[in-house]
DNA sequence: CCTACCGATCGGTAGG
DNA sequence: CCTACCGATCGGTAGG
């Protein structure tokens, strides 16, 4: 009993992941939401609290994921170059895992309210400054070249992330080589 | 007299291109504008038609610009290289002119209402297609060196339009000199 | 350019 | 999970 329940909630939280990368966060209304997994619009207050809590769930699944994934690589004995590898791959895991979830995640986090809003922010920085760290080591290593870490570090983001709306335009292993391939040989010492 | 009138509208949609910028285009309301620039909901209605016009404005005059540079750089008689180096000035140029405006045009457009949206999406193929000639014929002469001509110019055009929301953290010469060192260094053959 | 106002739609609640 | 409904806010208009 309890296990359907939740399995409803995670249906509904899925349908709105899809409605909010579609239509974006403040233009999907829980009408929308409502037509969309054939219940009256009031019926999903019996499935969750607001729609701010769909985007919060949403938003910090992903966050938690990218947090995990990103300590195990981290604390690895592995070469910067391997870690930045790992890392690629931990994003293209989870963008073709939860690809609606990863777009929101990327697009829609704006409108988050606090508390979570800060959660997010910390969970962010947190990630940013490990990643930073990660280039600042292969350059101090001599293995990797660049002027700016802060730069490198946002374009490489946004590259990665780019690929959150193409996981249904080409398999995994294609994306992933194009993206290591062209990050790695530019960062190349 | 004219001029001014022009002026103050002009003035409105920067400021609109600011609100939308930051809050997005649906969460922005014609009372946010109002009280912006000073005055009541209803006189807005004296200078626009209506909100959306307002988007459609920003991004079409963003899109304008995209298209006359990319004309003016794909016809002219330099190597595929050059031409891209000249593509990330054209972008660039634009993000520090008008870097609200760009960051509008960039992720607000999908709320862009027919007909202004197939004018936006044709203009756009057109860019698209243009520059993914430049980047075939650079592999085709032996400069350029990639896989997948779809993906290499989306990531492309990620890393760039990154710096929409950069311009007021870095001077344009050291975004423009670590993207094009980045870009042309990866696709080198 | 303002006052006054409208119909539509929003997120959400009461009560069963 | 539904029917019925609420107050707030939206884009926009009438009339001056």
């Amino acid at each position: 009993m309890k296990t359907e329940i939740a399995n409803k909630k995670q249906f509904i939280i899925s349908a709105a992941a899809e409605l909010f990368k579609d239509k974006g966060y403040k233009a999907t209304s829980i009408r929308d939401l409502a037509a969309k997994v054939g219940l009256e619009p009031s019926s999903i207050y019996s499935h969750i609290r607001s729609k701010e809590d769909l985007l919060s769930d949403i938003c910090m699944t992903c966050a938690d994921r990218f947090t995990a994934g990103m300590n195990d690589i981290y604390f690895m004995d592995i070469s910067p170059r391997k870690k930045l590898k790992a890392l690629i791959d931990l994003h293209l895991s989870i963008a073709y895992d939860i690809p609606a979830s990863a777009t929101v995640f990327n697009d829609e986090w704006k409108f988050l309210q606090e508390p979570v809003m800060g959660q997010f922010i910390e969970a962010r920085k947190d990630y940013e400054k490990k990643f930073k760290k990660i280039l600042s080591e292969g350059r101090k290593e001599g293995k990797f070249e660049f002027v700016n870490t802060e730069i490198v570090f946002n374009i490489i983001i946004k590259m990665i992330s780019w690929s959150y709306s193409a996981t249904n335009k080409y398999p995994k292993e294609e994306l992933e080589s194009e993206l290591t391939t062209f990050i790695l040989k530019s960062l190349n010492n």
